[in-house]
DNA sequence: TTGCTTGTTGGACGTTCGTACAACAAGTGC
DNA sequence: GCACTTGTTGTACGAACGTCCAACAAGCAA
């Protein structure tokens, strides 16, 4: 005979997908706390407040929760420029430069998701999976940058290489924005991306 | 009584400095080979052909390795775009296109060279004194861009801001190609950075 | 040749890692 | 209530990790 009355369950069951997402969640903060080094199946169990046992159950390896990590936060990152577009009204010009202006304001330009990127990039060159779901985002967020600038009326023979030097451009300036923030700030770094667009954007009509 | 006829020598003996750069350049080897997950003390020792406990002789630990050894490439790097600068002539224009052009030739634009950074960058978070050091060398690199673009004829004030913007320009680039050498070529990267370069060096005359 | 300095070795140590698995219990259908 | 499914636990295991250090030997000075 067994009493359960004042004694709170050893555990409680989750949805297999809510479970998932507490998995990825303690993995990303884990990641910004400790960095990649840091980073083990027992730190993210723990931090997830689980048993170490559960990560195997869900994850074939801590690769995968590392690249289900970083499609989560890309996700986050895809939205939050979503919110800045819609926020921008229907002005195609206006709409461009809310999409660099939301790349360096919280919640993305935060050093926290930074080891997130460093951790999944670090996998790029070895695992070939992960090679190919870095270039599916990649391209991803390319081709919306394109449709951007379609709408601002750039020639179509033109959007591809804008949009690797601007993309590039962002990326570039938010690594060093996360990497040494005092090097410059986040508005700062707007304004230069701001600044670079419009010379890019008149410099081919 | 030994006999030592017949046998090689145990070790041999080397000079601190020597010691230290054949450390430095088999963590460059087994950080590009392995990745940041497979860069033990014992693999590096292996591969360098010494006893892992010569890394600690030489190196508190593996981060001032790795400390060491983004230094030691930086370095590297360096020289390839002074030799660029120096290839290119006294005309400012043409050493300023060799900058970018530079940067996306072997040997800097590498994959290999990417595991390094990567590895440095991952560090940068959490060790203070690594974080200086990153501030250094980006400062550093930025000076001598602003002073590219001063031989240019660009006026000062607009120093700062073009230099971070070029430099955000390239990095972005070099970071893409390295990740996904088939998303655009070396060549095409040049092409855009040298494009935006135009764009960006005339606009604000 | 002899003695000294010190770069170098190689194994021992305690820790932490990822993984596997038997036991347990929460929730569900009957 | 009862049996069944399966999410979850906790531990045990071997491997690999960083670090330490006594012993060894290469090279130099005398």
């Amino acid at each position: 005979m067994t009493l359960q009355v004042s004694s709170k369950p050893a555990f409680t069951r989750a949805e297999p997908d809510a479970r998932r997402a507490s998995l990825v969640e303690a993995c990303a903060r884990v990641l910004a706390r400790e960095g990649v080094a840091g980073s083990s199946v027992r730190a993210i169990a723990l931090e997830a407040g689980v048993s170490p046992g559960l990560v195997g159950h869900y994850f074939p390896g801590i690769d995968a929760l590392v690249a289900e990590t970083y499609a989560h936060i890309e996700a986050q990152v895809s939205a939050a420029i979503d919110a800045a577009l819609e926020a921008a009204g229907s002005d195609p010009r206006a709409r461009l430069e809310a999409f660099v202006t939301a790349s360096f304001a919280p919640p993305i330009a935060s050093g926290e998701l930074l080891a997130t990127w460093i951790a999944f990039w670090s996998l790029v060159r070895s695992r070939s999976e992960i090679a190919r779901q870095h270039d599916e985002q990649y391209a991803q967020f390319r081709a919306r940058l394109e449709g951007l600038l379609a709408e601002c009326g750039m020639p179509a023979p033109q959007l591809r290489r804008a949009a690797i030097a601007i993309t590039a451009l962002v990326d570039g300036l938010w690594l060093e924005l996360c990497l040494s923030p005092q090097a410059f700030s986040p508005a700062e770094a707007g304004a230069i991306a701001r600044q670079a667009l419009a010379a890019l954007t008149s410099s081919g009509r």
